[in-house]
DNA sequence: GTTTATATTGTAAAATTCACACATTTCAAA
DNA sequence: TTTGAAATGTGTGAATTTTACAATATAAAC
């Protein structure tokens, strides 16, 4: 037995069926913007390319694209991701959607940004066919749309997960040293931090595999390389961190 | 001087104008939804409404709505908000997006989830009209829609933004015990905190004003009254927590 | 005034954080 | 091969924070 329910859901008219007229509902224009970190030189990165927009000529644009019909939104940003970079099998998370009626030009696309952090080593990009390329987030100027905001947005989310998830490892290569990853906390988060104690916290946590490997290549005295045990991590991840504010 | 890009901004056309034909773009629908909480009887609760779709029948539903033309993503939430439970001056944040194609039985809809903090006290509900409800967050069936893995994103949301920020204090009257606050957190964590140094970890916090009245109306020894102190709080936030996980 | 229920408070042990300096290893250049 | 440069790797004590744990005080209800 099927009811018909005096108000419809949302304002919208139901059909005999009692399942909502989706066709008859407002509509917006929807796109995924993808902000791609790297880590290299001891710098944090994004990847951008130039604005193919007249309004926008020589400004810096976040790689996007719209969502298609049927199109999971982790696999959209996913789709974008490999399509710029070749890559597979990358970090990829949900930050924030961003829908400021008059952030486009051309009227209103709301878009939701993903967050990706990927090992710049580990890919070929294929920066031949365009000016597709890694930006140091420091010297950013103002960017097409507002992806400027967006990419700050992201950062500020990355400054603050790197702190309370192991989220870094994913910007460096498999085998790191610690030098290399505490370069990367001090980078991203702008502070120094002492080496012993750094390396004192990472050891206590009991998550780095030891190698047996020796870092390559460089010019002097080469440090051993780690792995971050990230199954291990999983099992033993707490809920309860504490109060902390 | 404006230029004609040979390849238009996510693959649609250009105007001489060099703006993209916004119109010319694939639209999806999209609505907003609130998972307002509240905590009353030392649990917490959600706000919710029983679904008016038949092939939903008795089940609970989120408070929702499409995005208006030219409408902040905020305003929407925060109208939403205002219109079923009258309050302003309301806690509000994104939390995240929903768009599993199937996720609407009669068509794609995508929804932004947007978490709401309230105290249930300091506002007049207006249950009269319809099932507008509080429901406790232990005993929720299955939800119509995706709406209960909606509310359990939600309080996985609430349940690490309470440890690292100051956001309990939201769905608490401005004066509160701290035995208030403490079975706030134990509620929401489904731990237990030992009291003497849940309130030491306060103190040592210095951000509770002593208002320097009791609580009435309690058949026992009354609790000092605190309000916390926002403001000193945003003063004094820093930016590096230690890096814990 | 007795009971009942909760508020309030302190201390010692353990764990964690923090500040701080020197010897070692490798590479590169002389 | 010697030497200098540069980065690795490590330990300790002080300070701070966390944790475990129990007795007294206060107000309301009877």
């Amino acid at each position: 037995m099927k009811k018909f329910p005096e108000k419809a859901t949302h304002g919208v008219q139901l059909i005999a069926d009692a399942v909502p007229l989706v066709n008859t509902y407002p509509k917006v224009p929807l796109t995924i913007d993808c902000v791609i970190f790297g880590f290299e030189e001891n710098k944090l990165k994004v990847l951008l390319i130039k604005s193919d927009l007249a309004i926008y000529e020589g400004k810096l644009s976040l790689l996007g694209d719209f969502l298609r019909d049927n199109e999971e939104l982790d696999d959209a940003a996913y789709r974008i991701l490999k399509e710029r970079t070749g890559m597979t099998d990358v970090f990829l998370e949900q930050v924030k959607v961003f829908g400021r009626p008059n952030r486009h030009p051309g009227g209103r696309v709301i878009t939701i940004a993903y967050c990706s952090l990927l090992n710049i080593q580990h890919h070929e990009l294929k920066i031949h066919d365009n000016d597709l390329n890694w930006y140091s987030l420091t010297n950013l100027k103002d960017m097409a749309f507002d992806h400027k905001e967006i990419v700050d947005s992201c950062y500020h989310w990355l400054q603050e997960s790197i702190q309370e998830h192991p989220l870094g490892f994913k910007l460096l290569p498999h085998k790191f040293a610690l030098r290399e990853l505490q370069n990367l906390y001090e980078a991203i988060l702008g502070v120094s931090l002492d080496r012993r104690n750094f390396r004192k916290k990472f050891a206590s946590m009991d998550l780095l595999i030891d190698t047996q490997e020796m870092e390559q290549d460089v010019s002097h005295r080469p440090g051993k390389l780690y792995k971050f045990n990230f199954e291990k991590y999983e099992k033993n991840k707490r809920k309860w961190i504490g109060i902390d504010f």
